[in-house]
DNA sequence: GGGCTCACG
DNA sequence: ACGTACGTGAGCCCG
């Protein structure tokens, strides 16, 4: 079946022009979004071979919307100049290639590409229409794709839609997606009154009555008493939105196929412009002949159980000081969805082992099992894979994920083709780029071909990126933080994943009924003092209504309007109850849907939440915790703090937590080598009153609670990179005072002051800062000639060190505590980690040994200058733990 | 998708 | 590139 792919022009141009970084070239021009632009177009073609290919632009003449509608002002955003002057110069570029550009007077792009894609189907085709513009999902249908590229750091990824596809996203099909747009109020922003619905709110409604026109049928039945008044006042309106969201999928076009055939891109004139442009690396498009090097010929896919069994035994063979890559092909880890296995034995001898006939799922793992005592395994992702490999024994595997990260924390993305492209000098497609949201099963069955190559190259990636990390890891002194720190940890991640934290659903559900009754109140409260109904949730809504309609004082802040902060409010309150209400309100809200509703979603059949514990994200080194976050579970304040009840241990355990006692600035006072704080923390006093006794020249018994509050803030402001503003804005004093505060600290500590000027002078020097245990974060922004960048480089010079020290020393903790645990052959389990605190699943019986592994093993974690004390409570439930 | 707000260490 | 304390993640709104 032939193909058509059809690109909305100024919209994939729009994104380019966003998404890649402007290096105008010498003689002034500017064309990253041309370049861009091309870079999408040449990866679609390649992904979709197609026989067609046309691009649309929209004209300046007005359109069949501004007859119906004569304030139309089109549904796109006027151009930046930077952007406006590439337009003619991509649509020279094009017709020099012998691209077909499609334009019409009274269309805009979208109906152009509608009525192709309509034609083109009904011509028997099936048809790719790329654009970055969502309105478009109304064409996607079973022939129709609509593929949407997102640029982000130079790196572009497609979201494809077949109508199933916007179905599931949207929960509306392609048709009725109209009426969605047209409830949001979308692609309509200059008709004044237009209602506008949220999204869930519209998505709500059509799901309910399957269209605008539904929805005014039953419009009695809508319950939100705003959202009803302003869908009945503004009928004709929300009608009007509809037809100006419609696409013309009938345009009169004169339209052929021939014209639009693709053929060899290169002529002289193309060869020439792209010259001129400076596109070197697309030139090698025009240039004929084999790419070098065709690593894909050694790949090969095995279906055979004795070739398999000879793969297994020739890599068990190679002995130990030989390494074998693996990765692991499925959509899920049921056995359904298992697709393959992927080895690399070396750079020549890469296979994909298909998963059919005797090759099954269990032999497969059962036989990379085996293989992990006897070679050195390497693979991206080791957490996602020890379920497979059932071993902690992590002196033999190594993570390209973790190694690359270690490497430069600082990245987004680690995935095996950026680590191919930085250490392997090798571009390999991404499994989006390639295959989509296809899964990999589907896959397997329509483009085996492709799916064995994409799986031998992870497998030969990892294979061969492997001792380049190794090597760059001992240059930079960090192998011992990867092999003695980073792997064991992986598997005790692996193992509080997999245990999870057991929660009580019923209680979790009273504690969010209880919020919803004051929360009602709330509302109504806050509604009628402010005059009329509004989102409360909406910043935008709020600013206007407290600060132009009640015209309480207190000015702009952000870029979007009115800050409306509790910093800001706080301030407000006492005066203005309506503050004081939206302020209680902002906090149940909270409490209820990311808590009592958010964490009800993540309970497992097994009653347990099980998060996902992420290694490789924080470029301080401490790790994160999503799905959910459990490692900002409300602490502070006590209505928010009784949601800790809801963690409960299993029958015949308890829980038994400990954290770190000032952790950081323990680490600041061994690292500075500071006398005075180290002597402070010898006294085993109350360590801020110490400071402030010092600070103030005040006996100790004569220390305020103030001045006691102002040196905590300062040993804060300390470990958070010390600026005077920063501690003025903290304490509500002059930058004067807080400065005053800040030489009278380090007058106290001078070894402080000298250690952190001179990780400033050491990190604009390396251009990085290293923690305790050799971990590095790069500080690029030192170098920057803008004053904010560069303080902000200097402040995170003096912190990384200080929070990631601490964050290695609570990995070490983690791994010996659990070590313990087991060596002890005990029962309980660690399950938490929060920054400076581990909580533990401790069988009843256990409790007295458990709570000397942790003190032991968390105060022999690192050998500081001062102690590393623990704070210990053993209870029924988190809150009683804590 | 980015901005705002707010939960934690 | 941020008129600022450091490090995160989630929910919601809005364009």
């Amino acid at each position: 079946m032939s193909k058509i792919v059809l690109i909305d022009g100024h919209s994939i141009l729009n994104r380019a022009f966003y998404g890649v970084p402007d290096l105008s070239n010498a003689k002034g021009l500017h064309t990253n979004a041309i370049y861009g632009f091309l870079n999408i177009m040449f990866k679609i073609l390649d992904e979709e071979n197609p026989e067609y290919l046309a691009v649309a632009f929209d004209v300046k003449e007005p359109t069949f919307r501004h007859e119906i509608y004569k304030e139309y002002k089109g549904t796109r955003k006027p151009m930046p100049a930077e952007l406006h002057e590439q337009v003619p110069v991509l649509k020279d570029v094009l017709r020099a290639m012998g691209i077909k550009i499609m334009e019409k007077p009274g269309l805009e792009a979208d109906d152009i590409l509608g009525t192709l894609a309509k034609r083109s189907e009904k011509e028997g085709m099936e048809v790719a229409l790329i654009s970055g513009d969502r309105d478009l999902l109304q064409i996607a249908s079973e022939h129709t794709k609509i593929r949407i590229p997102k640029t982000k750091g130079g790196k572009t990824e497609i979201e494809d839609y077949y109508a199933a596809d916007v179905k599931e996203k949207y929960q509306v099909n392609p048709q009725q997606f109209i009426d969605l747009k047209a409830l949001m109020g979308d692609a309509s922003d200059n008709i004044p009154g237009v209602p506008k619905i949220g999204e869930k709110t519209a998505t709500e409604l059509m799901v309910k009555f399957g269209s605008l026109d539904g929805i005014y049928g039953h419009i009695e039945e809508v319950t939100k008493k705003a959202i009803k008044e302003s869908l009945i006042n503004n009928k004709a309106l929300a009608d009007l939105s509809k037809v100006l969201a419609t696409i013309n999928v009938n345009g009169d076009i004169e339209f052929s196929y021939e014209e639009a055939k693709i053929h060899d891109f290169y002529t002289e004139e193309a060869y020439k412009q792209f010259k001129r442009l400076g596109f070197k690396n697309m030139l090698s498009r025009f240039e004929k002949g084999p790419l070098c090097n065709k690593q894909t010929d050694y790949f090969k896919e095995i279906t055979d159980f004795a070739q398999a069994e000879d793969i297994f035994s020739i890599a068990e063979r190679l002995g130990e000081g030989e390494r074998v890559a693996f990765d692991i092909i499925e959509d899920s880890s049921r056995e359904e969805d298992f697709v393959g296995l992927t080895l690399a034995l070396g750079e020549k001898e890469v296979f994909f082992i298909r998963a059919e006939g005797f090759l099954k799922k269990e032999y497969l793992m059962d036989k990379l099992s085996s293989l992990a005592g006897k070679v050195k395994l390497v693979t991206f992702d080791i957490k996602n894979k020890y379920k497979y490999i059932e071993t902690d024994k992590t002196d033999n595997l190594f993570d390209i994920l973790i190694a690359a990260y270690l490497l430069n924390p600082l990245k987004n993305d680690y995935e095996p083709e950026d680590v191919a492209n930085e250490y392997l000098g090798l571009m390999i497609p991404s499994r989006a780029q390639q295959f989509g949201k296809e899964s990999f099963k589907k896959t397997a069955e329509n483009r085996a071909k492709e799916l064995v190559e994409y799986a031998c190259f992870l497998s030969y990636v990892e294979y061969m990126a492997a001792p380049i990390l190794e090597e760059r890891l001992s240059e930079t002194g960090m192998d011992k933080l990867m092999h003695e720190i980073e792997m064991p940890l992986s598997y005790v991640l692996y193992d509080m994943e997999k245990e999870g934290v057991r929660v009580r659903p019923d209680e979790l559900k009273r504690y969010g009924d209880a919020l919803n009754g004051r929360i009602g109140e709330l509302e109504e409260s806050i509604h009628s003092q402010a005059g009329s109904d509004f989102n409360i949730n909406s910043p935008k809504q709020l600013g206007e209504i407290l600060f132009e309609k009640l015209g309480l004082p207190g000015g702009k802040k952000t870029k979007t309007g009115y800050s409306t902060a509790a910093d800001v409010l706080d301030k407000l309150a006492p005066d203005y109850p309506i503050v004081a209400d939206i302020l209680e309100y902002r906090g149940l809200t909270k409490l209820k849907s990311t808590y009592a509703d958010g964490l009800a979603a993540y309970i497992g059949e097994d009653s347990r939440i099980h998060s996902t514990f992420n290694q490789t994200i924080t470029a301080t080194g401490r790790i994160s915790s999503t799905e959910p976050n459990l490692q900002n579970i409300p602490m502070r304040m006590e209505l928010g703090r009784l949601i800790r009840k809801v963690f409960i241990p299993k029958e015949g355990f308890v829980f038994t937590d400990a954290d770190y006692s000032q952790i950081e600035l323990r680490v600041l006072a061994h690292m500075s080598g500071d006398d005075q704080l180290i002597e402070a923390y010898r006294m085993d006093e109350d360590i801020h009153k110490i400071t402030a006794s010092k600070v103030f020249h005040t006996p100790f018994e004569e220390v305020t609670d103030m001045q006691r509050r102002n040196a905590k803030a300062v040993n804060f402001g300390i470990v958070y990179g010390i600026s005077s503003f920063g501690l003025s804005q903290d304490l509500s004093i002059s930058r004067k005072e807080a400065s005053e505060y800040i030489e009278q600290y380090f007058a106290t500590y001078p070894g402080v002051k000298k250690f952190l000027d001179q990780l400033v002078e050491d990190a604009k020097k390396n251009g990085y800062v290293t923690t305790m245990f050799g971990r590095r974060r790069p500080v690029p922004e030192l170098s920057s000639s803008n004053f904010m960048q560069r303080s902000f480089g200097e402040r995170v010079a003096m912190n990384s060190p200080i929070q990631g020290t601490a964050a290695d020393i609570i990995k070490v903790a983690m791994i010996r505590v659990w070590r313990r645990l087991k060596k002890e052959g005990l029962r309980s389990k660690l399950i938490l980690q929060i920054h400076d605190e581990l909580l533990v699943e401790t069988a009843v019986e256990e409790v007295s040994q458990v709570e000397r592994i942790l003190e032991e093993e968390m105060r022999a974690s690192a050998d500081l200058k001062v102690v590393l004390e623990t704070d210990m409570h053993t209870g029924e439930n988190w809150y009683e733990a804590k």
